[in-house]
Formats: C-alpha cells, structure tokens, sequence
DNA sequence: CGGTAAATTTAGCCAACACTAAACTTTATA
DNA sequence: TATAAAGTTTAGTGTTGGCTAAATTTACCG
C-alpha cells in the first residue's frame, strides 16, 4: 500500500518524535528540499497519517504511528535476522536494512519472526516493536545521564552513524558489556568510563547516544 | 542505478529471449498495458539496454543482458537464501525474491553468497548466473522430449507457476526425484511416468516446464 | 489485390515525488 | 515595535511510469 517514499517520512517522523516535528528538520533528515517535505506531509495529512499545522511542524497520527512501528519492526528484525545468518559489520546491517524493509511481505515477517524466536531487541539495543507496533517498555538511560560509579550494562548503540558505531565497537563499547561511569565533564557533558580495567573518554555527542541499564540485568 | 521497473522489464525480456519479444507479449507478461511497454522499450532503447524495432519487437543488447541477468542471479540466490534458512513453501520462495531482488545491494549479494559457498542452483533447479552473468552451460531437457524408458533426475521445475508447483509438489516432482518414461500422448505430448514404482501422468504443458537430465549425474 | 483484424505506436492524461524560485509566516533582534 | 532573518508554503517544472483512445502499421484472407 504505502509507497517506499511514504514509509521513510513515517519512520522518519517516528524517530524525530513524538514531539511535533519541523519541516525542516525533517528534510534533513531525509536529505530532500524543504518543499518536498512540505507537499508529502500535506499527502499524509489527507490521508490521516499525520496531524500537521502549516507552519507548526507534523507529528503522527495513531495510524500513522501503527505504520511507522511496521517499517520500524521490519528494520529491526532484518538487521536481527542478517546479523543471525551472515556474518556482516554491524554498521553495513543498518544500510541493508534499510533497503530491504520496504520489500518485506508479511508472510516473510512472520516467518523471519519465528526463525528468531521472537527476539525483543535487534543487534544495536534497539527495541523491535510487535506485530501490532507494542514497543516494550524499556528502562534503559542515556550514558552521559548514569549516576558516577553505578555499575552498568550497555543496552544500545546507535545504528544509522556509521562512524561513531565504528569507534564504539572498536573500544568495546557494545551492547552487554558492562562499564562504570568515573567522572562527568561538568561543561560539555562528556563523561569517562572505566570498561575491562580500561579508562576511556566518551564525548558529550556520543554519550547521548549511547543507552545502558543496570548492571547485571540487562 | 536502475529502477524496479527497469529492472522488471529487463528481467521479463530475459525470460522471454533470447528471440525478439512482442510487445504485447512483454506487456503480458508484466501485467501492464502495451502501450505502457512500448514506452518503455523505447526508453530502455536510448540507453542503449534493448534494440528494439518499431513494430518488430525488441530484444536485449550486451548490455542488457548483463543487467537482466544481475537481477536473474539476485532472484535466485535470494531463493537459495531464504529456502536454507527460513523454511517456506517453494511456491512462496519465487514471490519474495521477487519484491527483495531490487533491494539487494552489491555487498549483500555476495556475503549471501559466500554464506551459501556460491551454489550453481537455486532449489527449482534454475541455474544461477556468475556475479559477471555467466550461466554454467546446462544439459537439462523438457521432460516431454525425454526419450522412453531412459531413467532421468528432475532437474529443474517452473518458479513462476504456484499452482503447478504445488502439483508437482504434491507429487513428488521435485528437483533430485529420478522416473522413467514410460509413454508419451502421440498428439498433445503429455507424457506418462514411472517414479517410486508409481505411474503418473503429466500433462503436456507441465512436461514442458520441468526439466531433466541423465540418471545418476543430476 | 484490397480490406480487415491484430498488433503496435502515438497522443494526451494522471499521480507520485523530486527540484528551484518566489511568496508568505513566524521569530528574533535592533 | 519595526524589520530582518529564518522557516515554511505555494507555484511552477521535470521525470518516471502507469492508463485510455486514436492513429498507424503489419499480416492475413477472400
């Protein structure tokens, strides 16, 4: 039903969320002119998927959001379900990912689904939404924001920075390896970790990005 | 670089080679109008991907073969690819490849392939190409020109075709069966034959489809 | 050989989505 | 508070790829 185009402004609109988004911060994000964004959320507005005031910003409606969790189960799982069967780069899984999405049946869904067992996270952390777009609750906090000397597990990275993604791994910054936090940049928010007896610098940006929870749970 | 529809047409000309192809036959085959297919066939001509005579039919250039025969090696290693890891029906394998084959990209391809340790068949039997596009030279014949009482492996059966597969199917009229011709219908060519002491008869246009080859060598 | 049926192409239209340039709001600043 | 800057929308265009209806070409048949 909805075009590849449609379901990248959904999924785009989801992760910018929930909070009204700007034009012009969605353009960005799609890498498309303003005027583009403008038109298709005028499209989606006719179409019930998204609430959109002229000059206000757009955020998703009930429906619009069921269908943007879809694109997003579908990312997930894939990059869960390559990550399984081939052996790829953990920042290649994300591009593939989000190209194969939109050519995923339901059926296929399904079945990938069941060879997995369900799983409830992909390969970065991330949630993977339910069939019917349920996302877990999850309890996990930004790393920049962990009290100092709390044990820690890491539960996410992010997928779509490739580079970051590339130091984080290279520094063992990946999901289930556990860290300490032992001081905090009081300015810029950095913060250093302490992770296999090792001390290492985490920039304000990456700290942000990067999700951890309690130590021995996960 | 080329588009789904590029992609589809090229890879409908292919299947329907290496003869010229009618028009009205490509548009057929593609479920579209024939003076949609005329457009593009004059299209797919500027760049050089078809020659095609006005009014004569078209058929593909070097080049285009190359690409069809790119998207042929996507479909089918996409196959292999989701029979060896999830487990679905055969006649639900060809509709997947189908929507996937446009979203595979050039390293995806070929970590698929590599997982698979580069397979010559796809499990219809279809031979799948080189990532150059060379198709291994094959001595599959109809099983309708089969000649009598020679024994014979099932090499090969139609992807296309869910309700025929299913027959097979339910047959046993799989790739890797071995029978025997046992008699051949003088006038519409369907054919009878021995497989698992059983005898079964199949009619001329599926004998047409299904392919064989020399008993024990498959 | 002429005429008609079938196949093909042309012409004209539509929708989706992208773009730039220009117009219009909102926000921020002097 | 006026005005400039920033953000957004409108207007107008282009491309892709589909459609129908009409024109054209080819092929066949009496």
């Amino acid at each position: 039903m909805a075009s590849v185009a449609v379901e990248n402004y959904l999924k785009s609109m989801w992760e910018l969320g929930p909070a009204a988004v700007a034009t012009q911060e969605l353009a960005q994000h799609l890498a498309v002119a303003p005027a583009s964004a403008t038109r298709m959320l005028q499209r989606l507005s006719e179409r019930g998927l998204v609430a959109h005031t002229p000059y206000r910003g757009a955020s998703l409606t009930a429906a619009g959001e069921r269908k943007a969790l879809s694109v997003v189960r579908r990312h997930r799982l894939l990059e869960t379900f390559l990550a399984r069967t081939l052996d790829l780069g953990r920042d290649q899984l994300h591009d593939e990912a989000e190209r194969l999405e939109h050519a995923l049946s339901p059926a296929l869904e399904r079945a990938i689904d069941d060879y997995l067992g369900n799983p409830q996270r992909d390969p970065h952390g991330h949630p993977i939404p339910g069939p019917q777009g349920e996302l877990p609750p999850e309890g996990d906090s930004p790393l920049g924001g962990w009290p100092l000397d709390r044990p820690a597990t890491v539960s996410q990275v992010p997928d779509r920075d490739a580079e970051m993604l590339g130091w984080l791994e290279s520094q063992g910054l990946v999901p289930g390896r556990e860290l300490r936090l032992v001081a905090r940049d009081p300015f810029d928010g950095g913060v250093t970790v302490k992770l296999d007896g090792r001390l290492l610098q985490v920039a304000a940006s990456v700290a942000e990005e990067v999700r951890v929870s309690d130590g021995g749970a996960a």
